[in-house]
DNA sequence: ATTTTGTCCTGCGAGC
DNA sequence: TGCTCGCAGGACAAAA
């Protein structure tokens, strides 16, 4: 379940492929173009394939950004345009891999880039989706934030790790919605990056029960959860590193992956570590949420 | 208008 | 054994 800090590992990822001397895309195969479709319209118009493949043809990536856990790559269009990015989501279970053209194809492979590069030889980059929650399209990039995203991703907010996110201008904002604090973390207009996983992590850091109302918990204690997030994803960064070998531009689930700093998520009747309570499972938001029964006290008026 | 719920997907494991 | 069922979850449309 990739959240910003998986994210950003393939960012990087992608960076060392695609950027560290210039890269073409040469052709592009959709393989399921259910992919290029959206969380709720998975059933994409007939030629929207060869819509997306005939754009990228030819296109030079120029960069690779992210903001929460919404990718993308500025690129020059072959007609010289600038204007348009390669937008990425990798969903539940979307990967990269780099591979040779020999290389048997994976039964998930829902794309395929083939990339020429100044020198070396030319890889595919293959992008790989057992569930099919991810996304790739083409977008026109737009300004939000002071930044240019791509127009799917404009109603985004700016995740924890983001040089101008403003954690005391946040607060206020989740103080001012009617929900609990689980919910408001999880809406990605609010604070973005922070996941199902990363959300219970920062709540049992800082002590807030999900289901803690936004209205009347105190600002000092919500302004401590989003610095928990930060510093939980920043963790989970340095330990799952960049080591990305030829294959996988980075991984999302199973090498490397950051489950050894958990605290809370997943270890339902384990103690918890700070005080050694059984861990609780609850749901929340229709997501499962784990707490510390001590360590986060249940809020009187629960929502 | 804001908040909550359901849906999209696939594979896996529990239960019968 | 082989089937059904429930679960996992990011994002967003639909419902409340």
């Amino acid at each position: 379940m990739p959240e910003l800090p998986e994210v950003e590992s393939v960012r990087i990822g992608l960076q060392q492929w695609l950027l560290h001397e210039p890269t073409r895309i040469v052709s592009v195969r959709v393989l399921d173009p259910r992919i290029l479709g959206t969380t709720s319209q998975r059933t994409v118009p007939s030629g929207a394939a060869e819509f997306f493949s005939a754009r990228l043809v030819g296109a030079e990536p120029l960069s690779v950004e992210r903001r929460g856990k919404f990718m993308w790559l500025p690129v020059r269009l072959a007609d010289g345009d600038v204007t348009s990015a390669l937008s990425v989501h990798l969903g539940m279970s979307g990967q990269f891999r780099v591979h040779t053209g020999s290389d048997a194809l994976h039964p998930h492979t829902r794309a395929v880039f083939d990339v020429e590069r100044a020198s070396g030889e030319p890889f595919e980059l293959r992008f790989v989706d057992q569930r099919i929650f991810g996304h790739l399209g083409v977008d026109a990039l737009v300004p939000s934030y002071g930044y240019a995203v791509p127009s799917g991703a404009a109603h985004i907010a700016l995740d924890p790790l983001d040089p101008a996110f403003d954690g005391e201008a946040v607060a206020r904002a989740l103080g001012r919605k009617r929900t609990g604090m689980k919910a408001a973390l999880l809406d990605q207009t609010l604070v973005s990056g922070i996941g199902n996983i990363y959300a219970d992590e920062a709540l049992h850091a800082a002590g807030v029960h999900p289901l803690a109302s936004t209205e009347t918990t105190r600002i000092s204690r919500v302004r401590r959860v989003l610095e928990a997030a930060r510093e939980v994803m920043e963790l989970s960064l340095s330990q799952g590193g960049t080591s990305f070998d030829a294959l996988y531009v980075n991984v999302n689930g199973e090498s490397g992956y950051f489950a050894r700093s958990l605290q809370v998520y997943g270890r339902t009747g384990e103690p918890c570590r700070r005080c050694s309570t059984p861990i609780e499972r609850l749901t929340v938001a229709g997501r499962s949420s784990h707490v510390c029964p001590r360590c986060q006290k249940r809020p009187r008026s629960r929502r």
